[in-house]
DNA sequence: TGACATTAGTCACCAGAAGTGACTAATTCG
DNA sequence: CGAATTAGTCACTTCTGGTGACTAATGTCA
C-alpha cells in the first residue's frame, strides 16, 4: 500500500516519517503534496508491509522520496487519540530521520523542504507528530550525535558550531565550544582545508568518536526548573 | 474489552502499562498473572475503548489494578515488529507510570511487584516495552521530577538522595547533592521532623519547584562519548 | 548518667569546567 | 601593501561539583 492508494482499506496503523535537514541556517522538514488539494501538504506516510519492522518501513518511505538512507532514524512516538490523519488508521507511529545538509533532494513539485518556522497547515495528527519529533531530536542532542548527522562527512568546526547553535537555539562562544569538543574526543582533523572566499581557510574534520571513560559527571537538578 | 476476554477480536492496537515503584531500595514493576499459566506473568494491558485517548486508557488500566492515579505517566514508545504479545494486536503502545512508594498495593495473587533485577520471563514484545520504559524513566530524570514522583508528598532529603542514587545507579555525595538541590529551588522545608530510630531526626521537605531562569548552562558534548 | 554509635546537616577547600575577551594566523579584496 | 574577514588559540576569571571534616541531635547501652 502506498500513499496513492490509501483508500484501499483501513490499515491497523501507519508510519509517519519526519525527515529533517538544515537549509539556510534553519531546520527544515520534508513534506509531500497531498493528492487532496493543490496546496495541501502532509508528512510522507505509509502502512507497514508484511514482514517489515516499523523502522524498515520508515526507511523504505525515505527511499521512495528519493532520499538515500537517512543518516539517523529514531521512533518519535505513537499518535492517535482521534486526531485526523490522511490514512484512516487509528494510530500512527512517527519516525524522525535526519538527512545531511547538501544531500541531493527530490526535485519535482511533489516533495519540498519547509523551514520549521514556515510550515503549512498539516493534518492534526501529523502536526503533533512533527512537534514531537522535533522535541525528540533536540532532546537527543546530548545522547546522540545528532548535530553530526545533519552535516556532511567532512565539515569545519565553525559549521559544527553553527549546527549546535541551530539545534540549541542560542549562540555559543567559539573557544568554549572547541574546548568542550576537544575534551570529548568526538572529531579528528583531516589534512584537507577549505577556503570559503575571504578569510583564513578552515581545516576539515570528520566525526570519529573515541571510547572514553563513562563521563562521570555531576547531578543536574537545575534542568528541572 | 478487558484482558480476560482478549480473544474476542483482534484489536488494532493495545496499550501496555509499565507501572514502576521503589520497594526495598530497588525499582519494581507491577505484573499480572497470565490466565495462560500459573506461573506466567505479563504487563497489564488492554485495548482502547471508543473515545478514549491512549493516555486515558493507560490511566484506566491503572485504576483496574487497584492503583490510584499514577503520580506520573508518559508514553514509552510503540512496539510491534512481529514480536509476540498476549493480545493479537500488531502493535502496542507502552506507557510508563510511576507510583509513589508506600502506596497501598493490590493484594491478591493476581498482581505483584517484581524487582527489576528479578523479573520473570515476559512475552517478547512486552520485554522490549519494559526495557524501553525503564530507559525512558531514567532518561527523563533531568527533564522531569521523576524521583519526586516515586516518593510520598513529604520526604527527607536522605530519602530523596537515595531515590536519585537508585535511578542513577551510583552513589552521590551528601554535600554535593544538597548543594545542587539548593540552587535548583525544587524543594521547600516543612516544619515537621521525622525520627527514624537512632540518630538525629530529619526535617521533612515537599516538592515545590519555583520558576527560575532557564538554566543557561554549557554544552555537554562529553555525554556523547 | 555519661560515653558511644548513628544519622542529619553544614562548611571550607580544592580541582576541573565553562565564560569571556583578546590575541595571532592566513587568506581575499581593493 | 593595508584593511577586512574568517580561523584558531590563549590566558584569565568565574562557577560548579568532589571531597573530607566538622557540628548537631537523637538513641543505645554499659
Amino acid at each position: 500500500m502506498t500513499m496513492s492508494d490509501r483508500r484501499a482499506r483501513k490499515p491497523a496503523y501507519t508510519i509517519d516519517l519526519i525527515l529533517l535537514t538544515a537549509v539556510g541556517g534553519q531546520l527544515a522538514v520534508l513534506l509531500a503534496r497531498s493528492p487532496e488539494g493543490r496546496e495541501k501538504w502532509m508528512l510522507p506516510w505509509d502502512a507497514s508491509r508484511a514482514g517489515e519492522t516499523m523502522e524498515s518501513t520508515a526507511s523504505r518511505i525515505a527511499k521512495t522520496l528519493g532520499i538515500a538512507e537517512p543518516s539517523w532514524i529514531e521512533q518519535a512516538g505513537a499518535f492517535g487519540d482521534g486526531k485526523r490523519h490522511p490514512s484512516d488508521s487509528d494510530v500512527s507511529i512517527a519516525y524522525a530521520g535526519l538527512v545531511a545538509m547538501g544531500t541531493p533532494s527530490p526535485v519535482g513539485g511533489v516533495y519540498a523542504w519547509f523551514p520549521l518556522a514556515d510550515t503549512p497547515p498539516l493534518p492534526p495528527r501529523q502536526r503533533l507528530a512533527l512537534d514531537g519529533a522535533i522535541e525528540i531530536v533536540r532532546g537527543r542532542m546530548d545522547q546522540s550525535p545528532v548535530a553530526f548527522k545533519l552535516l556532511p562527512q567532512m565539515f569545519t568546526l565553525t559549521e559544527l558550531q553553527q549546527m549546535y547553535e541551530l539545534l540549541l537555539g542560542k549562540r555559543l562562544h567559539k573557544a568554549s565550544f572547541r574546548r568542550a569538543l576537544q575534551s570529548a574526543w568526538l572529531v579528528e582533523p583531516t589534512d584537507e582545508w577549505r577556503s570559503e572566499g575571504r578569510g583564513r581557510p578552515a581545516q576539515l574534520y570528520r566525526y570519529s568518536p573515541r571510547k572514553r571513560r563513562p563521563a562521570q559527571r555531576g547531578i543536574r537538578l537545575d534542568l528541572l526548573n
